[in-house]
DNA sequence: TTCATTATTTAAACTAGTTTAAGAGCGTTG
DNA sequence: CAACGCTCTTAAACTAGTTTAAATAATGAA
């Protein structure tokens, strides 16, 4: 589980020895944008490691959202509590996923938000200061958001179109078929939040589902 | 119409004479970060303009969005057709929002959405080719666009909680309270489409809420 | 102006999805 | 072991929103 972080064959030199999670996080910046080991080595120790049990929370409705988080183990749920007492999922964040209220982040505003994990999960994250830092200390990490934010908006966007061109059982199976790693994990109570039905509809639809198949 | 730009009651020195439209570029800028006159007038030039008359298309399905547009006069809309022959609005752009296909622009895919006038419109645009210059020329240009696009996230994350937590009649409502203009301007049938119901049942809700107010 | 087209409304029949209630299954805890 | 809490399912009654169709109002082109 711990290494000498590599690049590109060559170790590179950290002021310590850093957990591969690192890894994964460059890899997932490597498939924005090209760093060299260098840049690479100033980037990544500004992301600290945390470890959130099963069931806890690491953010909770009210506070500040102190962070922003790369998933490198675990799953998370994001939600909120509608004034009906309702939890509706926002999403799910698994492995190589960021995890946050980057409302509550960026204007340092209380958030509406719970994020909790699902198992056992570990974080690489950056404080709101830190990330400030790292944008002066290396101006390329802006680029890298820019580009990190800018499919995010795609993201979002396509998701809202699916939500207004199909109904629930077309949602249910491009779940389903997107995440089926998220689909093994969380309850159906979840999902159906998630895709903004009930838990009842949903279990009927996949009753029809399982039905139809045979 | 027509003026030399001021910055802070000083006259800047652009290529040549730019229509005021420039300077409503610049205050909305200049609502996400600060920029000297000489960044600015490094920046708003690579911004030109483009009539669109009422009913003419900026972007067609299938085409590959070559421009990032800022609204500066009239208002558009960005839609879809779905499988069932349905239009699907995604959002309204009017005056000082931005219009664009953020996917088939980054990504230079083809399009899945129109974008129509509503009415004779203006907008100040950049191509995909001069925005990379830009970001190459005033690298601070990459911090306001990762703000700008940081923005958009929260936006977007926003309307989907929105339609998750309100049923049609609080959706119309906040549409209608929210974006008075765009709710003079288009037809319900739009209104209808962007908030993810039929014309009819928009009017029945138009109905009841004109009837509970007398 | 006139004609055609399209937006809006109304209403009745319908359907997708909710609500309420109850029972079955299952893991956890005292 | 029993008791508890939780998830999942089933089913009946219900409701939010759709569909179809027709009438009227508004708009735009000739």
């Amino acid at each position: 589980l711990w290494a000498r972080p590599q690049v590109q064959g060559k170790v590179v030199t950290f002021p310590k020895y850093v957990c591969v999670y690192h890894e994964l996080l460059q890899e997932h910046f490597k498939r924005t944008m090209e760093f060299s080991p260098a840049e690479m080595a100033a980037i990544v120790p500004y992301y600290k490691e945390k470890k959130v049990a099963k069931g806890a929370y690491l953010l909770q409705q009210g506070q500040i959202c102190q962070l922003e988080g790369f998933v490198v183990e675990g799953c998370f749920k994001i939600s909120t509590i509608d004034d009906k007492g309702l939890e509706k999922v926002l999403y799910f964040a698994a492995r190589d996923w960021w995890v946050m209220d980057i409302d509550s982040f960026a204007n340092r505003t209380a958030s509406n938000l719970d994020i909790q994990a699902l198992e056992d999960s570990t974080i690489l994250y950056i404080s709101e200061q830190d990330k400030e830092k790292l944008y002066q200390e290396v101006p390329k990490v802006e680029r890298l958001f820019r580009i990190i934010y800018q499919k995010a908006i795609v993201a979002w966007q396509r998701r809202l179109m699916r939500n207004q061109t199909m109904n629930a059982e077309e949602r249910y199976h491009y779940f389903i078929t997107t995440y089926p790693e998220i689909n093994e994990l969380v309850t159906n109570k979840l999902i159906a939040s998630y895709l903004g039905i009930t838990q009842e509809f949903l279990s009927m639809i996949r009753k029809r589902r399982s039905t139809k198949r045979n």
